[in-house]
DNA sequence: CAAGAATTTTGCGGATACGCAAATTATTTC
DNA sequence: GAAATAATTTGCGTATCCGCAAAATTCTTG
């Protein structure tokens, strides 16, 4: 059906838990940039000694050091935790044949996922066929955070989106928007639409 | 060309600042979530008090504790700390009309890019004429950090990706890999194929 | 509005983090 | 290879965190 080849992956790490080894991830990142504790020290305003403590481990820092070290290295928490600790997977690639996605059918849409077995990807691709008619078939608009974006390929669709008035798109018109926003598509034909949809999950910052 | 509109944005924030205020989001994150102070408390290990002391800002707490929430949230650092103070941009949307794009041309592809004009959209989306017809048009493979999936539309195109042998691709075919591998698209056709492209810039994690 | 339960806040004691300064270890220089 | 310098680690005292249990507050319910 799919598959995906994965040349070269770093062994996983606890999952959730937000970081390994804080100590580790901030020595590394000193180290690269090339600072000494001490150096690090005056910039930070956190001294030698309890950054010396936290690399080794042998003392949780207090939520407020740790927000004086991200300045002092002009970094975010995140980048910090997980430096050094990426775990990369270099190298994959997915293919998926015309047909073969995997198909998930709802009332209103037949969503067929494009490698969609890459776990790491950010977004989804997928080929959609618009069946519904009209918003009438629909009993709420969809909403969740994210964004997406749809490519007509085929057929005429009519999109529609809580604070505006629908859109109408032909073949190879291109519509982006918020999902935060109720959202529904359908066919402006008889014939089912085909669509590109692009679909981001993540919360827009 | 095209046009975006926008409904609704929060002012922003301070900026690179690891966070403005710690108690406040998790406060907002736990009410979102109908937790009790005792309820999360149980969940994530961290007493109550302590909890309150947190969210009432007299208490820095220990990066252990604020790790112990996380898992408890089953979040991560970063989206607690950043919960509720997203400088959000809700509802917008963005509209291309077939053959507006913004056109990028190369010596081997042209692009035309389809609502280019969302700023934070994390990824592009664009139509792309492969012009190229063998791999010795190019002088190097193109690599960059992120990763992108590529649908044919019209034409048949074959895809070189640094580690494997090249994948040849039909029209309604789909492939996705990670962009660090050096990688090209040649036409297998004297006409150009056709290909929707996604394009997600962002370091793979 | 009073009685009851649930949620949050406040004392308090023990544990721990943090900065200063001294001691140890690593690096450089003559 | 010894002396000097730089970098890191180790006592130690104070300030702060953190959990337990009790007090105060808020939310139910008759």
């Amino acid at each position: 059906m799919w598959k995906t080849e994965i040349r070269d992956s770093a062994e996983t790490a606890p999952a959730a838990a937000p970081a390994p080894s804080l100590g580790a991830s901030l020595k590394a990142m000193r180290l690269d940039r090339a600072l000494t504790l001490t150096a690090l020290a005056t910039e930070s305003g956190v001294s030698a000694a309890t950054l010396s403590r936290i690399e080794s481990g042998q003392l949780s820092p207090t939520f407020e050091v740790i927000a004086k070290i991200c300045r002092g290295l002009g970094t975010g928490i995140e980048e910090l935790l997980s430096y050094g600790t990426m775990k990369r997977l270099a190298g994959w690639r997915s293919l998926t044949r015309a047909g073969d996605g995997r198909v998930i059918e709802t009332p209103h849409y037949r969503l067929e996922l494009l490698c969609d077995d890459v776990i790491r990807k950010p977004y989804l691709v997928f080929r959609a066929e618009i069946r519904a008619r009209s918003l009438d078939a629909f009993e709420t608009l969809q909403a969740h955070p994210g964004q997406e974006q749809v490519v007509v390929q085929s057929g005429r669709v009519r999109v529609f989106t809580e604070h505006y008035a629908p859109v109408d798109l032909a073949p190879g018109d291109s519509f982006a928007f918020d999902s935060a926003m109720g959202h529904a598509l359908v066919s402006l034909e008889a014939e089912p639409a085909i669509v590109l949809w692009v679909c981001d999950l993540r919360e827009t910052p």
